[in-house]
This record gives structure tokens, C-alpha cells and sequence, in this order.
DNA sequence: CTCGATGCAAAATGTTTGCACGCAG
DNA sequence: CTGCGTGCAAACATTTTGCATCGAG
């Protein structure tokens, strides 16, 4: 779970102010699974404290993300895209037909991370950038 | 290769037509291999032509991708990037620390793409985009 | 008090679109 | 001639940044 007093002392080790923001701002996130969009975050927020700014969002997720309070993900088409690391990492396969979003097991892809860290010593994250391709529906 | 003969008989095959942009646009792409942007291809041209717009590039590539010349791919920092359908297809592994650019041969997704495949019927076009992590070098 | 955080507006980026004109077929 | 293609400018969407002010510690 992303409880607040994690964020605080997080922040603290760095330095870093709690705030009303950073707090709304964690408890949206806390309350969203899979993936989180910055749009979705601003909106939610919005609805409750209509002076808080986008850019505000921005901030703190980055923030949240230096802290390891989760990660960001890139989709086909360029949207930023949060999840919350305490959840189980998972992979989304895009269809680019329909738009059907099928979530993956990573352990699916954990064979070709293995492999590229043998063959090449790099580390990838296989859940930064979603899969596209056609779904069984779509093809034919 | 890519000839000028060949783009003319496939816009003509879908009642488009030739023009001195569309030709030059050919000819830098021709010219470049590997990951190949907009803007690396707009440069060119406006070197030879200085009026040809940016709008022009982005729609003639547009148009070669679906005539088949060229595939695009989305990196990491969502910048679109094309790659030529007559050279082998190739994916890249992109150090997040560094930046470093490592080639990567497709047959290591082979695997991958034919159990997703299997497995939800789901045909994977891996190579669209690039893979993120973190290379050998900037490890620890 | 001090300096990090915020709101706001404006800038930066990358890409798309409306429109009138020009030219390929 | 016809209507596709182009240049231009403006619109767009997303994200970042400069700056004065605010407020957490």
C-alpha cells in the first residue's frame, strides 16, 4: 500500500516537503490500478481541489517516481503512462486495429530479458514500452 | 532498393501521384539507413530545396509507410522514427542512462513473438518499439 | 525565516489540419 | 480540367520552464 506517512518520510530523506498536493495527489494514485494516465491523475484531483495545476501533477509524479513509488511507461502513442510499484508488474499488448489493451504476465517476457542480459549484459525493462501488434479478432 | 520507378508504380496503383517533393523525400530516405526521423529527413531536404515544409515530410513518409517503402517505430522519448522495409528488420536495446544505441537482432524476439502468439493469438510487431534498460556500461 | 513547492502563463516539442493555390495526369 | 499535393500558418496535445508568491518545517 502507498500510505502517506511512507511519502512523508521518503520525502523527508530527501530533503523533500509533504504537502497538501503531494498528499491528494498520492491518495488519487493510491486508489487507481494498472495504468494511470497523467490526464486521469489531473482530473481526479481536479474534482476535489480545482486549484491544483497540471503542472503540479507532473511534479509530483516524477517525484513519486524518484522516490519508487512508481513507474512510468511509454504506450504507442507517446502518452506517459504510470504504474504504481507495489502492484505486480505487468505488460500490456496493444492491438492497433482495435485498440484492445490484453494485460500480460511478465513472466512471459522474463526468457528474453534473460537473454539479452547474457548476450549483451543489458538490463531491460520489458514493461517500459508496451507491445503493439494485432489482436486474434483482428487478423485475417 | 528504393526507385523512383517503383514509388511512381505504387502511387499510381492507388491514383496518387509523383511529385518533385515526393521524389527528393525518396531519394534522402534511400539514402539513410537504419532508424531514420523526421526531422533527420527534413534537414536533407531543406538543404536541397529550402521551401519544402516540414507538414510535406510528415505526409509523404506517411505515404510511403502505406505504400509499404518504409515501417515506423516509436523510441523511448516518443520521437516517431521510420526504417526502411528493404533492410533487415532490426530492433534496438536504448540505454536510459547514457543513451547508448545497441543494434539487435531480431531473432531474439522470435521466441517471444511466437508464444504471444500462441498463446493469445496476438501477432506481435516487436519491433516497434525500441527496448529500454540500462547497458553493461552504466550498470552499478 | 528559509528554501522547496505551487500556480500561472508562456515556451518548447512534435505532429496535425484548414485553406487557397498550383501542378500532375 | 480535375482534384491531389503543397506551403503556410495556425491549431493541437503533451510536457516543461521561468518567475513571483506561498507555506512547510
Amino acid at each position: 500500500m502507498l500510505t502517506v506517512e511512507d511519502l512523508r518520510a521518503a520525502l523527508k530523506a530527501r530533503g523533500l516537503r509533504m504537502t497538501p498536493q503531494r498528499q491528494l495527489i498520492l491518495h488519487v494514485v493510491a486508489g487507481l490500478h494498472g495504468h494511470i494516465s497523467v490526464e486521469q491523475v489531473y482530473q481526479q484531483v481536479v474534482a476535489q481541489f480545482p486549484d491544483v495545476n497540471i503542472s503540479t501533477v507532473y511534479r509530483t509524479l516524477e517525484v513519486l517516481e524518484e522516490l519508487g513509488f512508481v513507474r512510468h511507461t511509454h504506450f504507442h502513442d507517446s502518452v506517459a503512462q504510470y504504474q504504481r510499484t507495489d502492484e505486480a508488474p505487468h505488460q500490456h499488448m496493444l492491438c492497433s486495429a482495435c485498440g484492445q489493451d490484453i494485460e500480460l504476465d511478465i513472466s512471459l517476457l522474463q526468457p528474453l530479458a534473460d537473454e539479452l542480459q547474457q548476450r549483451y549484459g543489458f538490463t531491460a525493462d520489458l514493461m517500459h514500452t508496451a507491445i503493439v501488434g494485432v489482436c486474434a479478432g483482428c487478423r485475417g
